[in-house]
DNA sequence: TTGTGGTTCGAACGAACGTTCGACTCAGGA
DNA sequence: TCCTGAGTCGAACGTTCGTTCGAACCACAA
């Protein structure tokens, strides 16, 4: 057996990169029930019980998907956040982080939108915790906006919950020929949300924009 | 054979309304694909083979959901929508239509939101018609509201669906007895949204929220 | 009483499901 | 040369899937 991939550790065998990246394909276009370890088979090239010399069981590979790209988004993420203290540009930041990987990974982001209560168990319980991380990151910045006197006084769940509903539900939607890309996409919901939260007070949002790009870039130079 | 549920005729019987019911809900809580006929049999107390006497199969038990779902929201919101010009009042009262049917209607609402691309063939174009009206709708009270200037110069298609996006994935979070109701959440959204898009125009919020109000009331009288 | 037609269901169909098992290959150390 | 163990796979396991079929049931007309 290669390294147990626990969620601690870095995902050791080159093949079980593979068949986790095919696999996220085929649960994207099939759903997870729709989807048969015969079809990931298919794709990935591997034979039946090859694939089960790498993941024990369906739910695991699953449970792989979706535990390695949110730890991805919530560590690229916090990188990000790394030195920007203002509350609109870190907002700014993680809608851009949020969406860059969205479109970047179609795939994944689908998977993690569409199958969020199949797991069970423990597997459930890690994928609900590193989630609840990355929503509680959310909701510390739209604190702040508000300290900062650029929000209303109105249900912090309510308006990050909203932010998380226009962005999760971009997979529905989004076809990448046709539609803006990561860049303006999140330029446009970050200014809604801004706009949209913001009482009567006018959010600097060229400064903020400035300095979310600037940060950005920076993270950019910095992963290559 | 009772009389076919055809797209533009009621659903006759109460037996099939009742199995679409049981059938709504056990699609919601464990999804299409994971869903078997025989859960929906044991659900709904009808026999296996019974079953079939009313629905000619699994995908067109989907179908008749969808399309019934969809039917009623859209025709309730065009009722609504009478005799109201303010696009802004005309925003809100579309979102808490949104809203209140979403609510009242969970199940139904989570299979309409999840199983979008499960139906194939006729099934799926149906569908996909009746939600491109519904869509259009949105998409002409933006376009209003930017004539009356209360929106910004943004990407209408983008607007039209982060909105979307804000109500569908409602399903993934809202809890009945810790969030607020339809009526809350439909002010806050709408409030949102209205303040998202506009540019640097003051919403005359209260106008449009008692305009709104004032024909939900209508409505709600007309319709029982 | 004898049909008749709408309604119901137990039992089965073949196919597909997730998973397992034992045999095979093959590079590398003894 | 033989042995070992990671890697691979064909063939099968028992179960569950969506769907079908024919027999029953029942109220009512003839």
């Amino acid at each position: 057996m290669p390294r147990a991939a626990t969620p601690d550790s870095r995902i050791a065998s080159r093949k079980l990169e593979m068949i986790l990246r095919h696999s996220a394909r085929v649960f994207a276009e099939k759903g997870y029930e729709g989807a048969s370890i015969r079809d990931i088979s298919r794709a990935s090239g591997v034979s039946l019980s090859g694939l089960y010399y790498y993941v024990e069981s369906k739910q695991k590979l699953l449970y792989l998907i979706q535990i390695h790209t949110f730890n991805t988004i919530l560590s690229q993420l916090c990188r990000s956040l790394e030195g920007v203290s203002d509350p609109a540009a870190r907002l700014r930041i993680l809608v851009h982080n949020h969406l860059e990987y969205f479109l970047r990974h179609p795939m994944e982001m689908k998977v993690l939108a569409r199958e969020d209560d199949v797991l069970a168990g423990e597997y459930r319980r890690e994928v609900a915790e590193i989630k609840r991380r990355y929503y509680g990151t959310a909701l510390e910045i739209f604190e702040e906006l508000r300290r900062a006197g650029q929000a209303r006084q109105l249900n912090p769940r309510i308006a990050v919950l909203s932010l998380f509903g226009m962005m999760n539900w971009i997979h529905t939607w989004h076809r990448p020929q046709v539609d803006p890309q990561a860049e303006t996409l999140s330029d446009v919901m970050s200014q809604m949300f801004l706009h949209g939260v913001m009482n009567g007070h006018r959010v600097d949002s060229q400064k903020a924009s400035r300095a979310a790009r600037g940060t950005l870039k920076v993270a950019a130079r910095a992963t290559g």
